[in-house]
DNA sequence: GTGAAAGCGCTAACAA
DNA sequence: TTGTTAGCGCTTTCAC
């Protein structure tokens, strides 16, 4: 590290005392005008950068936040931290990034990382298996704000940016049952493992939406992905085809898993989606790669991310605040793989 | 920011010296093992954590690495960071991830800002538009080493992790030129733009094979794109496919420009890799998601993280250690948009 | 309007 | 082996 001008050596080349330099740079209101132009003249001169270490230390913060994504590899939370950091930017705060892998462990090492930090907060993202539940807590007392966003964690009380997705889920089956202008009777809801959150809730919308078309959504009518990834998706779907009851309309839990899926149904010969219509959910970059283009359901990522930011700074700069958890609305993007008719 | 335990508050409690617990908690050899162990108990028991603020003001050092990319929607970055993080971790050092959006004004005002949060080295992927040369060279200068990976200045003393595009570049056009079997006699480099590095040196690596095999590198087997995106690979593919000279071998400068060409090829109605062969480069994700899949450079992403970290490490641990450039080998990834011959 | 002095939490001489 | 003291760079009383 270099060694900066401190207040000091403008305090000594300006002849006054180090006090009346800090009150110049503060902009405190008891300072001569005339003596703030020489101070501020004099900083720019000597390319004066405040200590934040000192600052820190003597203002007990840190102006440093905490995210915990379970991965950044996909545009999902890559693009949902970019709000985080644009918000939080404007305040002077810094922002570390952690990943967990999708792994709890890690997550909690990552906790522990941002803790000793000393972070004034942190916006997390449930990882994949299993839960830090008492850990969130101790640090929510401890005073550590968490906001939860995507997968929050049910056990504990904070703000939460969440989608609604019982209800997108829903209206993303009904979608699929009549998925290119076809009535559909064979429906098949490629779920997420037990572990996440969304996973329940998904399967939720999925069987009311079933039940609301009349189609009984009986244990033919889903099946349990191991993990969330692509190859899941395609051996799980391969595994579908070599039995009996060839589904034709197909919900997955994620984007991830339907392109696998995708893939599979594609390796077989059906059409993609006269035969078998194929809906993702949450809306990955891929989506649009695909052929036929993917059928998601996207979430305002940018919203997401500055929402749960503000949520953050809210309760940063009033630990009083109230939990609060926010619902936002996602969209259905109909593409090629429930609807190749001509555009309305 | 929550009251942690102090040094202070151990000393009371076991009613001895700060600095005993301060020799007793870094583990110095002069202090009586009995008394350690106290120190220790009483530290764990009162939930002691050292402040790292108090620690960076006396130590005179931040903990804290900054990195630097253009973007961290596509996967390419990340997992270049990813590793980066591992190293650093091990160090015990914290790393502030900024990215410039392709805008060398915001690349400069994360450069401000990590200088700011007196960052201890920073690595750094130079954006797409302008540079900031000067600056960088000043930061150096000031004592804050910077690494330069993928996109380094060519203007600037520092280590650099890069690969050899020239050689790589020659590599995959001869592939291409061979592509599925066919030698072929009309390539078309899809060229990067001017600001960015690589552009030039892939060029000159295109240029290269074409003469060694015996075609004119004449100015109709190259254009240069506006941006690297998809949508420009798309257009600009359209413009030429609009024109005489059908190419059949197509080089692009990276996989998102390829990906628009693939789409532009396929809706004329060629054939992908018969008639019109296209070769990326640097290994997108997507790579594997676009029909035909996409023939690729695929930088060893771990590879680039890891040995940045260490060169950067290197400098910080010896202010003194002399620039290094680690030239990395790529290797190509032989797809169907170059090959569909079954496999050897 | 300005300066002197104390102190944030920690480390490191220097003594004892 | 331990305690005392000073000081990192900064802010903030409390005087004047």
């Amino acid at each position: 590290m270099i060694k900066h001008a401190t207040i000091k050596d403008l305090a000594q080349a300006l002849g006054i005392s180090k006090s009346t330099v800090s009150r110049a740079l503060a902009d405190h209101s008891d300072v001569k005008p005339e003596t703030k132009r020489l101070v501020l003249e004099m900083a720019e001169k000597m390319n004066y950068r405040p200590n934040p270490y000192a600052q820190n230390l003597i203002r007990r913060r840190s102006k440093v936040i905490g995210v915990v994504v379970p991965e950044f590899v996909n545009s999902f939370f890559p693009r949902i931290i970019i709000q985080i950091q644009k918000v939080f930017e404007k305040e002077g705060f810094n922002v570390l990034i952690t990943q967990s892998g999708e792994s709890a462990e890690i997550e909690l090492k990552n906790l522990h990382l941002l803790e000793n930090s000393m972070v004034e907060g942190i916006i997390l993202s449930v990882t994949e298996k299993g839960r830090n539940d008492e850990y969130y807590r101790r640090l929510i007392d401890n005073g550590i704000p968490i906001v939860f966003f995507n997968r929050p964690s049910n056990e504990v009380e904070a703000s939460k940016v969440v989608i609604d997705d019982f209800r997108m889920a829903f209206f993303a089956v009904e979608h699929v049952l009549y998925a290119n202008g076809t009535k559909r009777t064979r429906p098949l809801h490629l779920m997420g493992p037990k572990g996440i959150f969304n996973s329940a809730t998904r399967h939720q919308g999925y069987k009311e939406a079933l039940s609301k078309h009349g189609i009984d959504p009986a244990p033919d009518t889903f099946v349990q992905c191991r993990d969330i990834s692509r190859e899941c998706g395609f051996e799980t779907m391969n595994a579908i085809l070599d039995g009996d009851r060839i589904p034709d309309a197909v919900f997955c839990f994620n984007d991830q898993l339907a392109i696998g899926a995708l893939k599979a149904i594609k390796k077989r010969g059906y059409r993609i989606p006269e035969q078998i219509a194929v809906m993702g959910f949450s809306e990955s970059q891929s989506a649009l790669l695909t052929e036929p283009q993917l059928s998601s359901v996207a979430q305002p990522l940018d919203l997401i991310g500055e929402t749960a930011a503000n949520l953050l700074l809210e309760k940063i700069k009033n630990p009083d605040a109230p939990d609060r958890t926010v619902v936002l609305d996602a969209r259905i993007n109909i593409r090629e793989s429930t609807d190749v008719r001509p555009q309305q």
